[in-house]
DNA sequence: GACGTCGTGAGAGGAATTTTCAGTGGCACA
DNA sequence: TGTGCCACTGAAAATTCCTCTCACGACGTC
């Protein structure tokens, strides 16, 4: 149960949030727990956990488990961290909607807007807390390090990766995306002990990226997977596994925060590779901009970004 | 101590002053709680009531009654209130960073998380705040209702143009992303009343987009820009300029932030053109989620997602 | 079909909390 | 000064709450 370990009391992760970054991966039981908390987030204020479980209908030691899941040390402390969240409030009720509420066809463009705005903060929140930032600064440093870099993904995760190769790439690392098995696959295979692979996958069951992260991996590169399930064949076929949380379980809003929340860790490892050599990379992107400036009309004074 | 009975947790009224308000009331024992508290208000969050008694050199029976005559009833409750208030403290202190600060090389890791994520949740809220959604919803409509889709994006943008397809044409658009300029030339000149072109663009100034966006529009079709300047060449040149924000002005995490805008613009976008025909969409969704779950291991029971 | 794994609840065990009760000291009044 | 009342207090009993352990059953694997 050694999820985000370090810093259980962070105090940015709302219950709430934490309840929707962990529903996926719990088991039926336990998600009923959760269920029954995000209809009625104040009811550990009022319940002993005996209670709690009874409304659940499970039994104590499940809320137990339950609370140490999310990463409290027990129902005592769960409940302190609820009333906390309870004092706080909510800050912008009129764009608050309803948790995890799907869209429906007469929404009007207003509806949808605030949807989605609340469903992509909450989980770059919930991403934010619980992925592994000690994970995320060794491969951070391993891919400074290392000769070269692969990153495979496919189908929707394709985009994702090109991203990354184009951002690292600016930077002066050595990176390479394949969306393509049969050139995935061969280059999976050339590569070696000095080198580092990424599969980027949604759900972490991709066949193709499977197989062409484990191919790097009996090549003997260090491996990295990024999905939004922390217990996937990907993550569990790699050195390290990179979670980006998607609290709501279903359809609509959630789907769609997946590739933020998996953004959200491209930037974080783009900008702890930077800081590995940090002038270095700054340098190498203002040489990039200038490069890339000629293809603008009318540059502008003010500043150039590095992307287009 | 029927004092403030009625409405104990009125929330107005934090611990603190209710401590301050019975303090003279107090007995030499209850007030050394009293004083305790005052000093280590978060005291309580931490201790059990036996601690909590033996560092106010008293025992647990007195730190009952003393939680009585604040109206509470009983010390559980208490510990409950008191993080409540705790909560409704400094908001998220912690985590809130200066505004448009930018990383140092030195900053832990820790802080380059805090400070990419209010960046990111910074410029989603700026966006939807500022989007025009009259506009977007024209936008839809004309997606939902044209017969082809050309996209144009380079560079960094070429894997959002990718992405904005890839979504597209699973729910049954006859989208087209192009990022070199030839190809994208090419199917530009052959666009006509009955198209519509989007060309995406950080700066809005890339020369190859407005190039490919302007072809399109010459050839008739109606053209959109996405672009997180408001002005910029290619906002004039199209018929409708959809801004993504990016609020702070310098470098570092508003370069990544700008992505996330764009992502945004594209996921609102997306969902208004499910709702034109929702229904329909939503069958296309689950045909394609069918065929690319051939592609995953261990297909999970619980569901699909559309990407992978 | 045997085995291992995982999730679960029952119940034991141990804390934590509240209640009861008896001891102490202050104070008023005789 | 002595006596009795009363409020205050802590010890310990009583109760409730929480956690831990263990065994059972479901499920998937070999």
């Amino acid at each position: 149960m050694a999820q985000d370990p370090v810093e259980t009391a962070d105090g940015t992760l709302r219950m709430v949030e934490r309840i929707q970054a962990h529903l996926p991966q719990m088991s039926a039981t336990m998600s009923k727990i959760g269920e029954l908390l995000l209809s009625e987030p104040s009811a550990p204020l009022e319940l002993s956990i005996t209670e709690l479980a009874d409304r659940a209908g499970t039994s104590a030691a499940t809320v137990t488990r339950f609370c140490r899941q999310l990463g409290y040390p027990g129902y005592v402390q769960f409940k302190v961290a609820v009333a906390a969240d309870s004092g706080r409030g909510e800050p912008d009720d009129q764009w608050r909607t309803e948790i995890g509420r799907t869209l429906s066809p007469t929404d009007p463009p207003q509806a949808v807007l605030r949807t989605l705005l609340n469903a992509h903060i909450r989980s770059l929140r919930a991403t934010a807390g619980t992925i592994d930032l000690h994970e995320c600064a060794v491969v951070a440093k391993r891919i400074a390090t290392s000769r070269h870099l692969d990153i495979y993904g496919t189908g929707g995760s394709a985009a994702m990766a090109d991203e990354l190769e184009n951002r690292l790439y600016r930077i002066g690392i050595n990176a390479h995306s394949w969306g393509d098995v049969h050139a995935g696959l061969a280059s999976a295979s050339i590569q070696d002990e000095g080198t580092i692979a990424i599969g980027i996958s949604n759900s972490g069951r991709t066949k193709e990226t499977i197989e062409m992260l484990g191919r790097a991996r009996t090549s003997g590169a260090f491996t990295v997977a990024i999905t939004n399930r922390n217990s996937s064949p990907l993550g569990q076929l790699a050195d390290v596994c990179l979670t980006a949380s998607v609290p709501e379980q279903y359809l609509h809003p959630a789907d769609l925060s997946a590739k933020h929340s998996q953004l959200f860790v491209l930037d974080l490892i783009y900008l702890l590779v930077i800081q590995q050599d940090f002038t270095d990379s700054v340098n190498k992107i203002a040489a990039s901009a200038r490069a890339v400036s000629g293809h603008r009309r009318f540059a502008s004074a003010d500043r150039e970004g590095t992307a287009s």
